[in-house]
DNA sequence: AGCGCCCCTGAATTGTTGTTCAGTTTTTCC
DNA sequence: GGAAAAACTGAACAACAATTCAGGGGCGCT
């Protein structure tokens, strides 16, 4: 054993490793799940090909880990915005929106991590990232239940409910165009976020206010 | 010109072109879009790989027709059950619930429609389809808000949302186990019809009276 | 410098499907 | 029955993308 990896070679190669991912990131994000092809991230990532199979065992697993990652992203952007708002309607809200404005940033990219298939093989990662999510959105459900800010119902389904709903009104093909321009993009947003909170039984006149509350705060926080 | 097609003729081409539609719709069922090949779907129907081509130009023609039956099957269900109801509200209740029944029942089907990418090709048709269906749903929102009964909204938005929601409660991984249970069926179906009224605007009490309403009415027409 | 290990390359391989087409069978009409 | 036309068959072909691997360098240590 005349070989270790110096301090040097183990950071290229997480440098490497990172690249690959980022690589991948920037794929999907520009035209979804599909785009993420070996050959063109390899290029992306100033690689070959074959390096891409030094770092993951297959295009599943680097699929796998990109969503992991973004789910992870997500996660923690939905906790912060939530943890900050002062009680658990306002939580909601601002969970709400945070998933509403970034889904409406990265359209493609929420598509491909939601919707979009790929291999039976990345399922697995796939649905643990939405169980993910919307396990937070659950949570946050039933605690304004608990506060007795929204009547008893089934968290699990209103979770699922309210996330698919901003999928298909934000990402979706007939989602608003445009929602490049941010003052349409904060009308998209702010109107499903509405519709999401009425669906769980806020009143029309606090919901309104809280979608209001919470739209300001909310930056569109970059994923990448 | 020595050979004509005799009505029998006719007739046999006709009957073949169904069975194909007919096999790919059946493997849609069971596998979604992904298990629609050629080779499989020409083996259900009792035909050589060759001859689907004698029917249909290309695999994404096909699909696309496939896509255009189902949607106008669905279409008329919904309508049917619509018109049925005494008012605007109670006809939009009939609607959302009439599409929770067919993609709960139906959700391989209804998830390689709505949402498995197959191919650029049938995009058109399948967002023609998509928009059918929430052109449908727009329409009896809009005529409840006219009607005094919902208040003033993005209609378009609010369509997708109620769409998006269903799916994601209904056909999505995070569907509720066993809906093959028509009793699990049956509250899941009210449960998200429930939350799709409310986030449009109906009170929670007559949501409540109009989704019981509606779902009694309402049998799991079959789309085969 | 020199040895040995590891990393990287990218062309070739593999596997999967949609599509074609030369040959065969079926149908029509005299 | 037989000739012409259409329909059908299924093996061969084509396209595309994941994966492999033999060969070329670079790196770590003495």
């Amino acid at each position: 054993m005349v070989y270790r990896r110096t301090q040097q070679v183990v950071k290229r190669l997480a440098a490497r490793r990172s690249a690959i991912l980022t690589a991948a990131r920037e794929a999907a994000m520009e035209g979804g799940m599909g785009a993420v092809q070996i050959a063109p991230v390899a290029t992306r990532a100033h690689v070959a090909a074959g390096t891409v199979y030094r770092y993951f065992p297959s295009k599943a697993e680097l699929i796998s880990e990109l969503i992991a990652d973004v789910s992870r992203d997500e996660l923690n952007a939905i906790r912060r915005a939530a943890d900050a708002a002062p009680g658990p309607s306002s939580a909601l809200a601002a969970a709400v929106t945070t998933i509403a404005v970034h889904i409406a940033s990265y359209r493609k990219l929420a598509w491909g991590i939601l919707a979009e298939p790929v291999d039976v093989d990345v399922d697995a990662s796939r649905l643990a990232s939405r169980r993910e999510i919307t396990d937070e959105i659950e949570r946050r459900i039933a605690a304004a239940v608990k506060a007795g800010h929204l009547p008893a119902q089934d968290t699990t389904l209103a979770a699922a409910a309210l996330v698919g709903a901003m999928h298909e009104a934000l990402v979706g093909p007939l989602a608003p165009k445009n929602l490049d321009d941010p003052v349409k993009l904060r009308d998209a947003v702010q109107t499903t976020t509405l519709l999401a909170l009425r669906a769980v039984g806020v009143l029309d006149a606090r919901a309104r206010g809280l979608v209001v509350q919470a739209a300001v705060p909310v930056k569109i926080a970059t994923l990448a």
